[in-house]
DNA sequence: GAACTCCCTGGAGTGCGCTCCAGGTCAAGG
DNA sequence: CCTTGACCTGGAGCGCACTCCAGGGAGTTC
């Protein structure tokens, strides 16, 4: 009386990548454990995978590389007793993603400044 | 009496920029023009060309694609007349790169909650 | 004038993160 | 039955942005 779990391609909706994309993070490693099949072979996710799909998203999309996903995925998976080194880990992402975001930030702020001299230019030329 | 002009190892060093790099962004036509040379052929960097790959680095490290911002580098070459074209260019990678940091500060503030719960978890179970 | 260093060019190679493909299986519908 | 459609696998291919390399000057140092 299980229900059986979403098809690749409901979960590729459900997680905006694609399936090929989903079938490459299981064959990278990334996932904690190899997604449930159905009797014919399907894979079937349920919510344990979307779960972890999601992180994976929220990690990869923040800029982290896959082989660093992979190992925290791999701590994930080792179970209770890793957590100050899955703690460090995503601290250490924490960092990069902050001074990376500064970096934008201030790169942006420049690139604002330059809009302003255009939109000045463009506006009196106009006038 | 010019000065001449930089070495393209200090141009990599002034911009941090590989040198490799920019020969590439050179043969990308991603400059305004051919960087001079000396009579022996070597480049030499003066201000203007400085000035450009700042620019450039801006727009790279704020996520530009080189396509965008050669077409970005073609317009500037083209002369005055276009600034309203520049400006689009530039208010619409403004728009892109504040939807992404925003996303990204999103999914940052979901892994600093995943943070809390590990710091947690890792300061109770050493006391 | 031999060695050294820095630079040149054209082109090949690399790492990343997907993305696509061929050839095959399986359950359901007509 | 036979087609259809979604899915399977292993592996090749791709776009991007560099990065590296071989082979060859040119100017300086001893």
């Amino acid at each position: 009386m299980t229900t059986s779990g979403l098809s690749i391609a409901d979960a590729a909706e459900r997680t905006g990548l694609s399936v090929d994309t989903l079938r490459y993070y299981e064959r990278d490693g990334l996932m904690l454990a190899p997604v449930p099949r159905t009797s014919s072979g399907h894979r079937a996710y349920g919510p344990d995978e979307l779960r972890w799909i999601t992180m994976v998203t929220r990690l990869r999309s923040t800029g982290m590389p896959i082989r660093d996903v992979r190992r925290y995925a791999a701590l994930v998976r080792a179970g209770e007793g890793n957590e100050a080194e899955r703690l460090a880990l995503l601290q250490a992402h924490r960092q990069v993603v902050l001074a990376r975001l500064a970096e934008v930030q201030d790169h942006l702020g420049a690139i604002d400044h330059k809009i302003g001299i255009y939109t000045d230019a463009v506006s009196s030329s106009a006038a």
